[in-house]
DNA sequence: CCCATCTCAGATATACTGATATTC
DNA sequence: CGAATATCAGTATATCTGAGATGG
């Protein structure tokens, strides 16, 4: 049921006629729909395998760690994440005997996270679903993704410096 | 309290190394990750005239119609939400009074949604508090603006025919 | 004592499925 | 009757605030 006309195009035709300027709020809005169509297609792709892109990244990120394991706390802070989202995402991924939760010997105020063999596994096919969808990218080249990579890069200046 | 790298950029690398190609990888998580950045930013600058930035779309939306009013269904699909979420959303509308729901009178099945005087008025202040923080993009000069739109256009061609 | 880490309770926002009432 | 419109109930996810427990 697509439509026979790009709405966000008329909404900035729109815009340009009784506001202004309409780049800012073109690409605004074409931001927050375009992030709606990748997580349906991300979600959908990972359906079969029982988790949510939000816990493939976390499931990701743990495999990358030298250690096989990470606290929380890293957790949140390389994904951006909130404390409680990442307990909320953790227990989810326990219940799912994904991922364990270990206590830190040497500072017993925090709480690693490790993948389980099963969990390793479900990581493992779960890659190649998104891989095999383009990470729901594919309409662009690999050229055309290093440019909005690049592009979308500056709006993420906050959260680093560098 | 930034980190002193680019997380994605850190994550990309890995991926180079453990899995293979990025590009997809990255500019998936990349949208995902701006999205919400936007989203905090947007929201942010509407608390002040309590409305979020999805609310914010619907008022935009109708005072952009020839009639002052249009069908929920209509509101839907140029603005591709759930018609369950549209009723949500009018429903929050309503109880602030910013619009106001009317049968339509050539077809009883459906229901247009009105703005109010009140969310004229907030609908107006609200455009003005999104034009002054460059509705959350302004690191990018309009030319870059466009250049990441026309990018991200091709990720929407599921929405439209054109 | 202060601070860091994690967790919990509770509120909010949104999306989706499936079912239903009404109307065309 | 079948299709369209809107709604409702229920479920799932994610986010944030504020508070609390534990430990360095």
């Amino acid at each position: 049921m697509p439509l026979d006309f790009d709405p966000l195009e008329r909404a900035g035709e729109l815009w340009e006629k009784h506001v202004g300027e309409a780049s800012a709020m073109r690409l605004a809005t074409s931001i927050m729909r375009v992030q709606q169509i990748l997580s349906q297609r991300l979600d959908a792709a990972l359906r079969p395998h029982g988790i949510t892109f939000a816990r493939f990244e976390v499931l990701r990120l743990i495999s990358f760690s030298r250690e096989g394991h990470l606290p929380l706390s890293k957790i949140g802070e390389r994904l951006m994440v909130h404390p409680t989202s990442v307990t909320n995402l953790v227990d989810r991924l326990e219940s799912q005997q994904l991922v364990q939760r270990r206590t830190d010997p040497t500072d017993r105020r925090r709480t690693f996270a490790a993948l389980t063999p099963q969990g390793q596994q479900v990581l493992d096919a779960a890659t190649d679903a998104l891989m095999d969808i383009d990470f729901a990218v594919g309409e662009l080249v690999p050229d055309q993704r290093e440019d909005a990579y690049a592009l979308l890069r500056l709006l993420r200046e906050p959260d680093f410096r560098a």
